[in-house]
DNA sequence: CAAACAGTTGAACAATCATTCAATCATCGA
DNA sequence: TCGATGATTGAATGATTGTTCAACTGTTTG
């Protein structure tokens, strides 16, 4: 009798390391999921961008477009991936949208990522 | 004459704005590109649970294949993602590779992703 | 040396994503 | 109400990316 079931490449030896990693309770999928997606949002240069603008104060849609010379199409489809990951807000004034830091420790957490960087 | 220049829609009024955003000093683009290369490495699932195996002590390359139920080259793929940015390091035993955390701190890092996710 | 094993690598493919473009919505002033 | 303006949206497109597959390297053991 064949073994037609192959799924993975197990390691055949490695009996002591079983022992380790048997014990290690990880979280479930969704866990690691969100996680990935907060982390991913803030991977993108244009994003980044946005939110160090939003350090200085709220700013509208409009003067985030200009001071990075990107359309206005562009930063409204981003801003809408930072707000739906709660790491902006934003307030209608008129015409206006005016976008702000939803929390302030996102700073913290950027400033982690500058320190990682520049070690 | 028709102006054929067409960029960027530039909004004509916000002369107070402009005030506010002219002042503001951004970084180069290297600086947000590394930044946002950072984010990313760790904007994955795979490349989160491998951390968080590795939170636990070091581990090989197998052992990280079987608890995650992933083949080893996707496994060695990623390795070597987090190993470009510094985030994993290894060191070598007979046939084995035996991959840890770089840095202590990046258990932080990830601990204020999960604040953030969890608030 | 040869076989087995742990791991790496590159090409290929599917899936995801950022920007552009055009159309649309909402608000204000004339 | 009509035109202008700030902003949003959806489809399309080009680029990036995670995993698979196959081939390969290096090390150990028989």
């Amino acid at each position: 009798m064949s073994s037609d079931i192959k799924s993975l490449p197990i390691c055949d030896t490695h009996e002591a390391h079983h022992e380790i990693i048997d014990k290690i309770e990880l979280p479930d999928d969704e866990h690691f999921f969100d996680l990935a997606e907060f982390f991913s949002v803030m991977g993108d240069s244009t994003r980044i961008k946005i939110l160090y603008l939003l350090f200085e104060g709220e700013m509208c849609v409009c003067d985030i477009s200009e001071k990075l010379s990107m359309s206005m199409s562009a930063i409204s489809h981003q801003l809408r991936v930072l707000k739906n990951s709660r790491l902006v807000k934003y307030r209608k004034q008129g015409k206006s949208v005016i976008y702000s830091l939803h929390d302030d420790h996102i700073k913290t957490i950027i400033n982690m990522g500058v320190e990682h960087i520049e070690e």
